[in-house]
RNA sequence: GGCGCCAUCGUCAAGUGGUUAAGACACCGCCCUUUCACGGCGGGUUCGUGGGUUCAAAUCCCGCUGGCGUCACCA
């Protein structure tokens, strides 16, 4: 048995972004790799000089980096097979596309870059060239006059690809048009680089979106005009995106965020998304569904890929982040989430990491918290019906009793840590004789203005400080004795 | 439009001829509770449709419908 080592590749476009569907792709191909102690390539397709997005290139590199996507090879990294920018390797394509031409499976075409159209319609290109004399071509050629270079398609039959998720995929070669594999600027087109590259670079499993799906019979085509050995082909089902009437299109814009980039901005933690994404048509044999990075790739296999779209679910995702908040540490969580939580009073400021500890867990992503702590900075305006509380039976002159024992309490309280607060307040319910709840919802109500707060009373207190929280339970208290 | 791919709860999905059709998220209800969260328990007409094949079909075949993709000197 002769054992070849898996090679699979990433091969992005310089677009200057990552689409979370082309991550996913990244992943894919990664999590393969390392599951089956192969390689994993990263190279760059830049064959469109149009589209040229200066620093491109870094910016894939970058998000891979924080996505712990790491190539084995590729740009900076080095390999054997380099140079793994495909601009910098016009010379080969062009050798190969000559070659082509020798054994007859190409053809120089001179027609101009317009279009041949009828009625208006393209109906393709009519294949002018395809059997012009040698006479024809060399006069051409004299002349100096610019040309393409395009690939002799067979006119009959039919060619068929094996591919893992779809099984057989067979076209029919009338379908396929004579493709331009060498561009008049002298680049090669994607679909003649990505087979040279990828047989180049000995790629064993070529891992890619569904898109590529009908022009795959071209690039078998390819390899067999060269008598090359066919890699195996793994299509991905694409991501899809929800829209407000229910339907669903591919990911974009108005779905919200589209790129790993975006959804980080939006608080969301790398590793998080990677391994929602892992799920978005991947199923692992068990029901085990988070996983650190190392671990999907102990269980990746390519049987658990689906054929099927799927959508993206801001729900799901959002669950997978917040379970990756409880596990983290408090000190983690702290420094990640600082930035986005904007202004803090100095007390907050002070106290970040305490206050982190309550929000870790009451929190599903870090832009949830700016609108969760805003009432440290600013006691919201409410209404003093707030204090009312049936399930607790709180009525005003509850809260007013309540709130009038702890601030004479808290007041003269001698330290101000959540120990020391937690002792003071446990004196009031006794000292009111009510029930917890009866003391702690007023409490909760005139510190904060709202019902709900990360945190119970005593954290609120400490966090506020003593001279805040003392100034909003007298507030409180006017508000409820009015 | 031609060609190709796809079709299991709202979403992600398991499932490969015989299952009470898993599990997760979301949702709803209840319990617990110092609100929220956490936790616990419970709930839901789910196999697009019409034909076959078979003793038996979510699973196999065909048509239909729907979604997606592709038909570039883009990738």
């Amino acid at each position: 048995m002769i054992l070849t080592k898996v090679r699979t590749r990433f091969a992005p476009s310089p677009t200057g972004y990552m689409h979370i569907g082309n991550l996913r792709t990244a992943l894919y191909g990664y999590l393969f790799a390392k599951a089956n102690d192969g390689t994993f390539i990263l190279r760059i397709e830049d064959t469109d000089r149009a589209r040229f997005v200066p620093d491109a290139v870094d910016f894939i590199k970058r998000t891979l980096d924080a996505a712990h996507i790491i190539p084995d090879e590729g740009p900076d990294i080095g390999g054997d097979c380099g140079p793994y920018v495909q601009s910098e390797r016009q010379e080969i394509y062009k050798k190969y596309a000559e070659e082509l031409i020798e054994k007859g499976f190409a053809y120089r075409c001179f027609c101009d870059t317009e279009h041949p159209h009828e009625n208006g319609e393209y109906k393709g290109y009519d294949r002018h060239c395809r059997d012009l004399s040698e006479e024809e071509i060399k006069a051409h050629l004299d002349a100096g006059d610019p040309y393409v270079i395009r690939q002799k398609m067979p006119l009959t039959g039919t060619t068929t690809f094996h591919d893992v998720v779809h099984g057989n995929i067979t076209i029919n070669n009338d379908e396929l048009e004579d493709q331009v594999l060498i561009k008049r600027d002298g680049m090669p087109t994607y679909n003649f680089a990505n087979v040279i590259d990828d047989h180049l670079m000995s790629v064993t499993h070529i891992i890619r979106g569904t898109e590529f799906i009908t022009s795959t019979p071209k690039h078998v085509l390819l390899y067999e005009s060269f008598g090359w050995s066919i890699p195996t082909f793994v299509h991905l089902a694409p991501v899809m995106g929800k829209n407000e009437d229910g339907s669903v299109s591919k990911l974009s814009k108005r779905h919200g965020a589209t790129s790993f980039s975006e959804l980080v901005d939006m608080g969301y933690l790398p590793e998080a998304i990677t391994n929602y994404v892992a799920l978005l048509g991947w199923s692992p044999k068990s029901n085990q569904e988070l996983f650190t990075m190392d671990e999907m790739a102990e269980v990746f296999s390519l049987e658990g890929l689906s054929k099927s779209q799927a959508v993206f679910d801001y729900a799901k995702l959002d669950w997978v982040n917040g379970e990756y908040f409880k596990k983290m540490s408090d000190f983690d969580f702290s420094k990640a989430a600082r930035p986005f939580a904007g202004e803090l009073t100095e007390e907050l400021d002070k106290k970040w990491l305490y206050a982190c500890g309550l929000l870790r867990t009451r929190v599903s992503r870090f832009s949830e918290i700016p609108d969760m702590i805003h009432f440290f900075r600013e006691l919201p305006e409410y209404d003093a019906e707030l204090f009312l509380n049936k399930r607790n039976k709180v009525t005003k002159e509850i809260a007013a009793q309540v709130l009038e024992m702890a601030i004479r309490d808290l007041e003269a309280a001698p330290g101000w840590t959540p120990y020391s607060l937690d002792a003071i307040m446990q004196g009031v319910v006794a000292g009111t004789q009510l029930k917890m709840g009866a003391v702690m919802w007023p409490m909760r109500i005139a510190l904060s203005g709202q019902k709900v707060t990360p945190g119970g009373v005593t954290e609120l207190l400490y966090l506020l400080g003593q001279e805040e929280a003392i100034e909003r339970l007298k507030k409180g208290l006017k508000k409820v004795s009015e």
